[in-house]
RNA sequence: GCCCCCGUAGCCCAAUCGGCAGAGGCGGCGGACUCAAAAUCCGUGUAGUGUCAGUUCGAAUCUGACCGGGGGCACCA
């Protein structure tokens, strides 16, 4: 050490010494100095309370334009944030801040959606209550995303796993179960009501019973049963997904592609058991239907479409020769009934054992059958069993591996009703028990699957469409008149109409002689609503001594869950099929007998041992953040209406309300969104709330990715370790392989917006993932590039503070023209992009505008107060601690947290004079400065006079001239 | 296999109605400060927009085909 002195007297750094950076530089340490004390003052001041019309939350709402803005309800994973996390977070702060400097009452919150599996496995491996699991995890990840300081109304913070929070669920729950759909209300579109309204129905004789028999004549039981056959809410028996390897059952929409649980890619097998159903598709219309009133991103909206997946067709009756029953199809091309050559049963038909039974066991082939159709079988029964067997083998990835058309012939022919003509019927697994009738007519003209096997099989093909001159494929799905499409025996004829119009003709002679009728199919199928769990919300229903369930009082809520010893629903092995459920609930001692007086006197009851699945509370939570401590009700209807209503005068006569912005994945385009909507149009359609959707916008941000690296052993080093050399890359001078993907904790390519914060301020974080792109791209992540936000802070701290002394340097000084200019399209253009959330481009207006602030200034005494004070406000929405400070060093008393925004002055966003490029045949050759106002005979002569461009005509007339007021002027010679 | 989105500088990204390819950041290079380094500051643009055609006075932008990347659906009748 050289002995140089450690400290200077008058204050400023010295600059001889070791001490280097000026004593008010703004560093990582004065940062999280200046973040933590903001925090602290935003705390005390309530900035961010936001005040509601009525309840406990009341207050002023009059004069200012409402705004609701919602991330999707993130889990408390223990495991900790990386950066990519808080993308979305940091993306609605700086919209709400925004907003509320222009004025607007901006409710921003986040609860936790804090039921679910990871804390139940913690619990059964280590004993701990997933309650305190949970309690620590939602602790560490506050303390996280607090330190971003993100403008959240802490009042409205709350948990699914919360005993006030669940309550609310399980009273939905009830609803729900005590609603049934009438399909006729509302003009046919549908509406849930009361199930008591369905029993005045049955009682009064409006509505028949099934059997026929008076209402009054059926027992209490079978009374109950009907009712139940209408609910929302319902137990069934009927084939659900079983996943041993989970304990529980799991809904549609939790299987992969290739028969796996989401969660934990075990095997999942289709059981029948008696399990709790919502009734998801008796809203199937209003969810396709309603999504064109929805300001969502097609992509999600496509793929809910395709969940819901309705198409319009018709069911078909063939008749069986010799048989009081028929086959019924399902198909969309009714219109192409004469090209109808075959049939084919899904093999689990329940018809198909009637047919065989109809020929007689024994009985062989028909005369002639063809040898391709019996598979080497001496009998249609022992075919027809030896393909059944061999299909119930094939899993779901064998069937769609092998895309060969298999099959077998039954005996048995049916008759096509359009021509009288008699046609094969097949067993066949290209088709589907789960969809449609399980049967379907084939037309191998249209259809190319059926083209496919009818051509194994050697079947007939019929064109009925005409397909155009230079049409080369198989079966032709295209528009055409139709042909070969008219029967004497029927005197039916379809011939020259196109599809559409044949569609109609041949539905309304279906309908006219009994063949059928117009249908409409739909994919979906209903929500398996019960999880054999611990960690959820235990079902509000108690069973009777006849095993009839029962919806408990709303006075016995909340339903708590019961302590155990095991946390654990049994698991087995992964592939035993034949496994049964046994949910923790049930072994948790005397919880489940209960002694009621559910209005008949005392009884004893059996509570249900289910919990929902993890999807309830975020079904409905952003109606609680409305309203979070009411115990009266779910949500006060005048706070709803405020913040969710219908706004025809904002957003068009056809608005459903909603909440204005919702951001989040897009990995929750069909499960949280179609549920969350179901949950939302039956509580509509309840009169519980007054929007008849939860989201008017969706948006969804992209993922922040990070490259991971594999050493020749494939096991992951540190990226952080790793080295770039001629674009190779090397761990302690070994080379590694580099991968793109996900930032995670195995990957040791994780980084934490704790270590960001630490390294540069959570402001300098917020402004970097603000700025790395629009929010909706996806990219990959680079330590590397945040010190260019950080550097754009302190190149704006220094333009206000002087960095030796403290002091400030803005002063009441006159900016110039120019830079008043530069000023104001600045914020012309900040407020546009903040306004639609292209923050990227809103970060680069600044920097600009600090750039020439710098350049300008950084060398005289002062910066004029009237620019960087506009510049502090609008940073703030990004970097809203460092914006404080300085706004308060400004020598504001109040903060900028609700305004005021600079507003751009139209008279400095038009200049005098506009400089033209000339472009001689589009190439730009010169330029010319005219004034603002000239006209275009006047932009055009400019450009004639320009040297290089008279030198380029050389003297000969142009012989085109355009003139783009504004833009340019183009030459042709 | 079908459908959708995206390909701009070494990297992340801008570019209103088709109108000057570059706003911003990283890196690189040069310089200042330093004994030196880090930090900081100043300066510096290297691609002609994945490829090939077409429309146009003019194409990153519109159209078609192809290549590459990402996503969705996948025997749904």
């Amino acid at each position: 050490m050289s002995g140089a002195a450690e400290n200077s007297a008058d204050g400023r750094a010295d600059r001889s010494g070791t001490e280097e950076v000026p004593s008010f530089r703004y560093t990582a340490e004065m940062a999280g100095e200046i973040e933590r004390r903001w925090q602290q003052r935003w705390e005390e001041l309530g900035t961010f309370h936001t005040p509601n019309p009525s309840g406990s939350l009341q207050g002023d709402t009059s004069g200012a334009e409402k705004l609701f803005v919602q991330d999707m309800f993130p889990y408390p994973s223990g495991s900790g944030l990386h950066v990519g996390h808080p993308l979305g977070f940091i993306g609605t702060d700086v919209y709400a801040r925004f907003h509320r400097m222009l004025g607007r009452n901006v409710l921003h919150t986040m609860g936790f959606d804090a039921f679910g599996l990871p804390a139940e496995q913690y619990a059964a491996q280590t004993g701990t209550h997933p309650r305190t699991t949970t309690e620590n995890n939602i602790e560490r990840y506050l303390s996280q995303i607090r330190r971003l300081g993100l403008g959240h109304d802490e009042r409205r913070r709350i948990a699914t796993t919360d005993i006030d929070f669940y309550r609310w669920t399980q009273w939905i729950f009830l609803q729900i179960f005590h609603a049934w759909y009438d399909f006729d209300a509302d003009d046919g579109k549908g509406r849930a009501r009361p199930i008591g309204e369905l029993e005045q129905q049955f009682e009064s004789g409006e509505r028949a019973t099934p059997d026929g028999r008076p209402w009054g004549d059926l027992t209490r039981a079978e009374q109950r049963a009907v009712l139940d056959s209408y609910r929302l809410v319902y137990l069934s028996e009927e084939p659900v997904n079983w996943c041993p390897g989970l304990g529980t059952v799991v809904a549609n929409e939790e299987v992969t592609a290739e028969g796996l649980s989401e969660r934990g890619n075990f095997p999942v097998f289709r059981r029948n058991l008696k399990q709790w159903m919502m009734r998801i598709t008796a809203y199937a219309d209003r969810l396709v239907d309603d999504l064109d009133r929805l300001e969502w991103p097609e992509k999600v909206k496509t793929m809910q479409r395709n969940w819901i997946g309705r198409s319009r067709g018709a069911n078909v009756v063939f008749e069986l020769p010799g048989s009081t029953s028929g086959i019924e199809v399902f198909t969309t091309r009714p219109d192409t009934l004469f090209g109808a050559t075959y049939m084919v049963l899904a093999p689990e038909h329940p018809l198909v054992d009637e047919l065989i039974a109809a020929r007689g066991e024994d009985q062989g082939w028909p005369e002639g059958t063809d040898e391709r159709w019996t598979q080497g079988a001496a009998s249609p029964a022992e075919a027809v069993a030896a393909y059944r067997h061999a299909a119930s083998m094939k899993s779901e990835l064998d069937r769609q591996e092998t895309r060969e058309k298999t099959g077998v012939f039954t005996g048995a022919h049916a008759t096509n009703p359009v021509n009288g003509e008699s046609i094969p019927v097949f067993i066949a697994d290209y088709v589907l028990m789960a969809y449609g009738t399980g049967a379907i007519m084939a037309v191998p003209g249209q259809d190319q699957r059926d083209w496919d096997f009818a051509s194994v099989f050697g079947l007939p093909i019929v064109r009925t469409v005409e397909p155009p001159q230079d049409f080369e494929g198989e079966a032709y799905t295209g528009d055409g008149p139709a042909i070969n499409s008219s029967s004497q025996v029927t005197g039916l004829s379809l011939n020259g109409l196109d599809v559409e119009e044949a569609k109609k003709e041949i539905i309304s002679w279906l309908e006219e002689h009994g063949h059928g009728s117009g249908s409409v199919q739909y994919k979906l199928r209903d929500w398996l609503f019960a999880r054999q769990r611990y960690w959820g919300e235990p079902f509000p229903v108690v069973y009777d001594s006849d095993g009839t369930p029962l919806g408990l009082p709303e006075d016995q809520l909340p339903v708590v869950l019961p302590e155990v010893a095991d946390y654990s629903p049994r698991t087995f092995d992964p592939d035993d099929a034949n496994s049964e459920p046994e949910p923790p609930l049930a072994r948790a001692g005397d919880w489940g007998a209960v002694e009621l007086d559910l209005g008949d006197g005392l009884r004893k009851y059996e509570r249900d041992n289910n919990v929902m699945p993890q999807w309830a509370g975020s079904c409905w939570y952003q109606l609680r953040y409305i309203d979070p401590d009411n115990d009266e009700r779910f949500v006060d209807p005048d706070n709803e209406r405020y913040w969710m209503g219908p706004r025809p005068d904002r957003h068009g006569p056809d608005d459903p309300g909603g909440l204005d912005l919702y951001v989040g994945g897009v990995e929750h385009a069909v499960l949280h969104l179609l549920y969350s909507r179901f949950w939302h149009k039956v509580l509509y359609d309840l009169g519980h709330v007054s929007s008849e959707e939860p989201y008017r916008r969706l948006y969804n941000q992209g993922y922040i990715q990070a490259y991971a690296f594999t050493d020749s052993r494939g096991v992951y080093v540190p990226a952080e370790e790793v080295q770039e050399r001629d674009g190779k890359f090397f761990h302690n001078g070994q080379e590694v392989t580099r991968e793109y993907g996900k930032m995670g904790k195995s990957l040791k390519n994780s980084v934490s917006p704790d270590e960001m914060a630490d390294a540069y301020g959570a402001d300098t974080l917020r402004l970097y993932e603000m700025s790395m792109g629009p929010l909706e791209a996806s990219r990959p992540w680079a330590t590397k590039d945040v010190v260019g936000s950080h550097r754009f802070l302190q190149r704006l701290w220094r333009n206000i503070i002087d960095e030796h002394t403290g002091q400030l340097r803005a002063v009441d000084i006159e900016p110039d023209l120019e830079m008043r200019r530069a000023l104001h399209k600045t914020i012309a253009g900040v407020r546009e992009d903040y306004g639609e959330l292209r923050f990227n481009t809103a970060v680069a207006k600044l920097i600009e505008l600090n750039n020439r602030v710098t350049k300008e200034y950084s060398a005289v005494a002062g910066t004029p107060r009237e620019v960087v004070e506009a510049l502090v406000l609008m940073v703030a929405p990004l970097t809203p601690h460092l914006a404080e400070e300085l706004w308060s060093r400004l020598g504001h008393e109040a903060g900028l947290a609700h305004g005021p925004f600079p507003v751009a002055d139209e008279q400095y966003l038009v200049e005098d004079t506009v400089e033209y490029p000339i472009q001689f045949n589009g190439k730009v050759r010169s330029r010319t400065v005219v004034a603002a106002s000239a006209g275009q005979d006047e932009i055009r002569e400019a450009a004639l006079a320009d040297e290089k461009i008279a030198a380029a005509l050389d003297g000969k007339e142009p012989r085109k001239v355009i003139v783009v007021p504004g833009r340019l002027v183009n030459v042709v010679g």
